[in-house]
DNA sequence: AAGCCTGTGTAGCAAGTGCTACATTTATCG
DNA sequence: CGATAAATGTAGCACTTGCTACACAGGCTT
């Protein structure tokens, strides 16, 4: 059982049962190893948060990858609608919950939850200017503009809000009816 | 020392160092009693956590019934910088902090953070509409494109990647440079 | 073969968690 | 005044938290 190994155990039970339920011993039982043996490969609880953050940051940037879509989109509408799309799907989800204890984290100054923020955004961010449209005008502040957008759209949505967040869509003029 | 003369003292404390550090123990440290009495009131961390975020999105609302300017802005541009301009206020800070935890306790499905999500969200909604201009064209859903656009504003915000909204402001053509 | 470093199990510690039992004070009302 | 109820203090319980001390195995080099 390397370090290497553990992780991906270790981020399945995080991404699956939140931050919040992230404490050693139930960790290492989800890993089949013991809090004990976590300490030593990891050094300790808060090392190996950051580790387990910046891990977790690589499978987002990886799964972000494998959705890519082949062909671009032809408006930012759609680019939006796509992107709104991919995150309902069901693979996405777990990181959707994990991604407001991130942020929670991340604004009460941890310093692996901001570092997990900003990668995390970055990566979405590049993402997004890939898939603008051709023929777009403004591609880097269409992204910056569209990620936005993106971003509040998903909290509206993990509050129950979702139909503000569309209604808001629709009336941006990006969305059609 | 009643049920309603704690909330403030609990609120306030809750306000300026988050919800992850509220246990009995420092709160009734905070509000000057004893955890014995905090659920000899409350009956239980649970309801007592109800409570407290339901009096805290109380607070919310005061606070932004306060903050609500005379005249309406002239265009949703206006409305933009000023709601921004607000939330970077010291005073709404402390509330910006504790929004996220609110945030992924209501994702990971805990009634009490939903309901008080809820109850601020719809606050802020609702003061939005009344901030509308005058003659915008479609108060209703320009409101709600405008609270999209303010959240996701405020999230990037929070994690460093304020540039990053603010440059997609821009690019919406909201804002002048 | 002797020693040593790496990995692992067992046991425990001090602090903190929500909550409770019991006793006691304080206030209210007959 | 005496009784009854509301309010509070003191101790503690069972459990979880991150972390550590100690022992002990197995493989490695010399």
């Amino acid at each position: 059982m390397t370090r290497d190994s553990l992780l991906p155990l270790l981020a399945a039970h995080v991404l699956t049962h939140g931050l919040g339920q992230a404490s050693l011993r139930p960790l290492a039982r989800a890993a089949g190893t013991s809090d004990r043996m976590l300490l030593y490969h990891f050094g300790s609880k808060e090392a190996l948060m950051a580790d387990l953050l910046g891990h977790i940051a690589q499978v987002y940037a990886a799964a972000l990858d494998a959705a890519m879509g082949a062909e671009r989109a032809a408006s930012r509408g759609e680019v939006v609608a796509r992107i709104l799309a991919q995150g309902d799907a069901a693979a996405m989800q777990p990181f959707l919950a994990l991604w407001w204890e991130i942020v929670a984290g991340a604004v009460r100054g941890i310093a692996s939850y901001r570092t997990a923020a900003r990668a995390m955004m970055d990566e979405l961010l590049g993402w997004l200017e890939t898939q603008m449209p051709a023929d777009d005008p403004d591609p880097k502040g269409g992204a910056r503009y569209l990620l936005t957008l993106i971003e509040g759209t998903l909290m509206l949505g993990a509050i129950d809000h979702g139909d503000t967040a569309h209604d808001g869509l629709l009336a941006s003029g990006l969305l059609r009816p």
